[in-house]
DNA sequence: ATTACATATGTAATAGTATAACATTAGAGG
DNA sequence: CCTCTAATGTTATACTATTACATATGTAAT
């Protein structure tokens, strides 16, 4: 997990502890977790888990960041519309973590379960890889 | 979740721990939390959770099980070459969880993906929805 | 401005999930 | 029988997340 410096001057709406996980998130961009988010903002004031979770749960709730459940880790949202819909791909070897964009997914995904004549509210896509550094390595 | 019986007579490479779990899982067909296999198995000889932990990786890595990451419970395996895929539907209001059957699904999800070049070694997919029951009422 | 309400905070304690470490035992081949 | 690998048993501990409760903050209506 890499250095983080807060640089972003959105997120207005969002209150202090809401506001300095997300910048935590953002300038990493990587999936962090909740009690490495804890250590890394004690110096910004984050003294307690429960903290953190409620800001995540909060910027979960926003659509801002998802949750990537096998790891237990909170990564930022790199599309505009998700919502609560969640589709990455994790490098079984190295770890990284990146967002599918929507546009080819949504539509492949209703197709995908509509013989079920379910009502999809929400889903969590997680596709483990090999990613292309780790290919070649 | 609901009681359970031993009938099964296959299973029969698995070590004794590993085939008391599976068992358990196989009768009840729902998913099931580590802790409480460990409480339902006290009887059985089960004593600590590592036993139960130990045992659950094995069925995971045998195919016979999966983990259904985002409820942090496991499940029987409904089909018979999942190998480590797994496509679930979870009811939001019930939480009834069921085995997505694989026929329609591979072929989607190497669609999917296929843009990104990557190469998916494996999948959890989790939808969420409302199950025809809890649609009605 | 004051009240009222919902939402967020702070803090301490605890519940729930999972693994490390190490000594011992059981099974499958040679 | 010997050897090697995998599984077991046990204790302790690490990691993840929530309950409960008291206090503070923001917003909107009076």
């Amino acid at each position: 997990m890499s250095s983080t410096h807060s640089h972003s001057k959105k997120n207005q709406s969002l209150t202090k502890n809401q506001r300095i996980v997300l910048d935590l998130l953002q300038n990493s961009g990587e999936p962090l977790k909740a009690y490495f988010i804890l250590d890394s903002l004690k110096k910004e004031g984050l003294n307690s888990p429960l903290q953190v979770y409620r800001a995540l749960d909060k910027l979960v709730e926003l659509g801002k960041i998802h949750k990537i459940e096998s790891i237990n880790s909170f990564i930022i949202c790199n599309n505009s519309n998700c919502a609560s819909n969640t589709a990455f791909t994790i490098c079984e070897r190295c770890g990284k973590v990146k967002e599918i964009k929507n546009k080819y997914l949504k539509d492949s995904v209703s197709d995908l379960v509509k013989d079920n004549q379910l009502e999809i509210t929400r889903y969590n896509l997680e596709f483990y890889v090999l990613c292309k550094s780790c290919k070649i390595n």
